[in-house]
DNA sequence: CGCGTTTGACCGGCGC
DNA sequence: GCGCCGGTCAAACGCG
């Protein structure tokens, strides 16, 4: 009954190949593994969980989450512009991952991780960043974590309160993208989110950076959602909360990578069984080799 | 008035 | 060199 994790290691733009591909799931892009490898932050700092939040606070995480089949978990790493020196290195894979490749996918998905990761073109990854000079210099590129959120809200609420700084079309996409960043001064958290124009009820949210900063909107001031919540961070929050995000992180319930705090929607425009119906394994075997299915 | 959004302009990197 | 494109800026505007 073991699931097997998938980790896949895609660059940014790959990852935006994902949803060229008719890729019908619900992924998680751990853009930079490498910062947790390195025990600093991750995704989980990023927005303010820690990690034995996920660990102690549900086993894992995933026993937290609705035991319903979620589709796939796709995640894609994208280290940071430091990769260029460590690209040398064996890819970090996940914690004791066992890296399946998802034979749809493997077109644009790399099994496990791979050089992809170390984004050997650095022109490439340069791209992907169009690292806009600071003061002179490369900005250096932050750690980027992508989710895939089935919702009909763009911006999904976080936790953190984000401003909106631009907007711009996407090529090859109905959908523009729209650029927010975290509005507490100190904090330097950026963020994309865009709609995948292959699933329009799909959000494309892709963060970069680390919090550095507790989520302020942890007050009990949500009615919705938040306000029984005595968890100390809304991500936990929402973690917890069965809301539909949270399905995302049950895929894998062996992951030991940490989940991504689930961006769940205040609006909540979706319910959770119309996202993942048990019978929905269409999706997944879309990108599951089928014999994934039969581990669980 | 403060905060957030909108939107066109601008910048820089990359490919041809 | 030029055009394309992603990303950012900043003024204008809207809203509570």
């Amino acid at each position: 009954m073991e699931k097997k994790e998938i980790m896949m290691s895609v660059k940014m733009e790959d990852a935006s190949s994902l949803f060229s591909n008719n890729i019908p799931l619900w992924s998680v892009f751990d853009l930079c593994q490498e910062t947790e490898e390195k025990g600093s932050l991750g995704f989980m700092d990023l927005l303010g969980v820690h990690q034995d939040y996920y660990n102690g606070g549900g086993g894992g995480g995933a026993p937290l989450l609705a035991d319903n089949n979620s589709p796939s978990q796709v995640t894609v790493k994208e280290c940071p512009s430091n990769s260029e020196t460590t690209q040398q290195q064996p890819p970090t894979t996940p914690k004791s991952s066992t890296t399946t490749s998802a034979s749809p996918l493997s077109s644009s998905v790399s099994t496990t991780t791979t050089v992809d990761q170390a984004a050997p073109s650095s022109q490439h990854a340069d791209k992907v960043l169009k690292a806009k000079k600071t003061n002179g210099k490369k900005r250096e590129r932050e750690a980027r974590y992508a989710f895939m959120t089935k919702s009909e809200v763009d911006h999904l609420e976080d936790g953190y309160r984000w401003r909106k700084y631009g907007q711009k079309a996407v090529k090859n996409s109905p959908f523009p993208r729209s650029y927010y960043r975290c509005t507490s001064g100190s904090c330097n958290v950026k963020k994309r989110v865009e709609r995948s124009f292959t699933d329009p009820t799909i959000v494309v949210t892709t963060y970069e950076g680390q919090h550095t900063h507790p989520s302020p909107l942890l007050m009990p001031r949500s009615s919705s959602s938040s306000s029984s919540m005595p968890q100390t961070y809304f991500s936990h929050q929402h973690y917890l909360h069965p809301h539909h995000q949270q399905l995302l992180f049950n895929t894998f319930p062996s992951l030991d990578f940490p989940p991504p705090p689930p961006p769940s929607s205040s609006q909540d425009t979706t319910n959770n069984n119309a996202l993942f119906p048990l019978s929905d394994h269409g999706l997944l075997q879309d990108v599951l080799p089928s014999h994934m299915f039969k581990q669980e």
